[in-house]
DNA sequence: TATGAATGAGACTTCATTCAT
DNA sequence: AATGAATGAAGTCTCATTCAT
């Protein structure tokens, strides 16, 4: 009976601090850290100002809490299933590969406000807090990427290639269209493409480069 | 001899309006456009709190006028110098490419704190402030790249694609390794890499793909 | 029965009552008034900060009531038991005296946490609150050893002088070394010298004065 | 010129530096350190309370500042007078003494203020503090008196007694005189008595004591 | 009766901006 | 034109007190 109460207590502290920390995550992908209040955000989260400090200790403590929202994101399921099937067309490649864009710009679409929260607080970080945030950030799958491509290199269906270069990059075709579609406010500047559109030609690129006749100029 | 004066006065309020507007950037830079103060900014640039609003309105006129800093970045030079020269083959078209990136480079890196400059401050631009950024960030020579890709295409060079996907996702490449590089201070997280053997890699990602066998599954 | 009940009832709030108020005391005594929580005096009577209200009204209620915890000090056994002996010789005075010494750095050392919440709070106290604190304090007994001094003069022991100015000149000759050496915290300003032979100097100079020759310039 | 510029600036630093070091001397020994706010300081200051931070760091700053105020308290210019000259009656050594208790009221008296913020802010003050106060403070003449004291002793005009404990106790003497007519704000519960005439009894006491016929007595 | 989460007034402090010199 | 002291609005945070459970 005690232990019942207790947990339902502890319960009602773990969904308060909850409530509390997405109203700051909220408010600080909107406005930026520096720029956001303690007003705002107690506003935001239906408590009062002080309510946040007996959750939390400081406005600090909330941009380092942030992290703890987010699950650490992964791609691992439908990577490690691919690699289990080493393909052997291009076009069955095309598609397990399409698959996995499609899940890892689900995934940067899921944390936009996480990764607006980065951005914005980005120089006062410290380097432990900026790794933590990046341990949830899909920037963070490029390892896993890496994996994948070396045992698809080992596997002879890709070239031999610097592992580390090609999954970075790779990321990065995916991460520029979340930044311009996503991250930047003005969506003047950049015209917004849709996603499945852009997963098929990213795949393109990666597996077949842009070369009209690729049997020419082939590295040794 | 008036006028002589006068441009003389309006020399020197050039040189400190500069002098005043590169300290900003560096100090905004380095800590953040919110954490950063005037007298920093003041102490940067040798001069009084006072001065500065003799040259600027407000704190957020000096990030209005950051821009002017920057000359509008350009790739334009050896761009339209490739594509006066339809290429043969693929090596050839490399070389070509690895200059284009080397200067791509430059340029980020150059520009890097103008960069961070940025993304301290996103979530307070309007949306014209921050297009006014944009169009000084080598972000925004995608739309160069773009009118390359389009000739390239129609030289029957590369193989016809949505050449605003293609062209974004290119930058997406460069400007990874630039966050990940320059951008994030925390440089435990990624393994830091030579720029000349990125620049390879890209190019032969970006022109042949990663197929060991790209006979197969071509695309029709 | 009821009244049996009522009774345990009221012993019980009273036990708690002083509980809360001696927690109250230990923690004003060591941070001051102003600086002391409510959340600290809670931890200290192990209670919550809630009870607290339930048996003072509040924070200020807690200073007020302090007072009730010390029984009004009193040297009165002591002396009165030495007045009804009119000494004859300074040696037996002396003997006398040294135990009334004793007995008030006792009551002043039992009573030191007292002291500096008084101290402490000094400033905010109202005059009312402020006697009944005073009236608790050892220096309460400047009046009870004046009525000694009167006698002791009337018996023709000691010389005719202003005794209001004598006994709390006396009392001040206690308390200094109550204060340097249990009040002030730092300890390193002031050597500590042990009471015993504090008493037995005190009580010689109370006595004898300091000449070497009390023979000459004696007062008229 | 610009010299003269320069100091009449830094002379007007120090001017307001005191300005409002003065005024938190004042609210504090009026409010007590911690009930004391910087908005009233300011307010009797004459500035703003932002100004109060262009001159000091915090409010604690300016408890640890306010000893600059005082310029080390002294008697030493009465007392080694004094010791120059071995008096040789008890009547000459009286005048002698009313002279220093004199100096040493006035310096208490003119230091109340001064007191008053020790004594509030007595358990937030690490020792280091502490001892800065406690050097302004005529408390620390203990010292000074007894060097005296034992020149006295040596020259055999006072008996030969523990120098610490008899200058302490003539210190605290004077200061129970101050601490009941000066600090304690309640002036009701203990008579005010003219310092003359303190002066005259406790020079009396210390010399003489009190019995009325010491040759009886007399310690070996 | 006991609890302790919630409250909000108010404290200290920062900092962009002004203005007399 | 340059200075930097003064300003005061606004921010973060503390803590005595309340009240639903």
């Amino acid at each position: 009976m005690a232990g019942n109460k207790e947990s339902k207590k502890e319960e009602l502290v773990q969904k308060r601090s909850v409530q509390i920390l997405e109203a700051a995550a909220r408010v600080f992908a909107q406005k930026g850290y520096h720029a956001a209040t303690t007003k705002e955000i107690a506003a935001q989260a239906g408590v009062s100002e002080g309510t946040i400090y007996n959750y939390f200790q400081s406005k600090e403590d909330l941009l380092l809490s942030i992290p703890r929202l987010i699950s650490e994101t992964t791609l691992l399921p439908p990577l490690t299933q691919i690699q289990a099937t080493p393909t052997t067309s291009g076009e069955e490649e095309e598609k397990l590969l399409i698959i996995v864009l499609d899940k890892a710009f689900q995934t940067f679409q899921h944390n936009v406000d996480f990764l607006k929260v980065l951005f914005s607080a980005l120089p006062t970080m410290d380097e432990e807090t900026l790794e933590e945030y990046l341990r949830r950030t899909p920037l963070h799958l490029t390892q896993v990427l890496e994996e994948f491509l070396r045992i698809r290199i080992a596997q002879g269906v890709y070239r031999p290639m610097d592992t580390t270069v090609l999954a970075r990059a790779f990321m990065g075709m995916i991460m520029i269209f979340m930044l311009t579609q996503e991250v930047l406010p003005g969506k003047r500047v950049f015209a917004s493409v849709d996603y499945k559109a852009i997963g098929r030609e990213i795949v393109q690129l990666f597996l077949h480069g842009v070369l009209a006749h690729p049997g020419q100029g082939e590295v040794a």
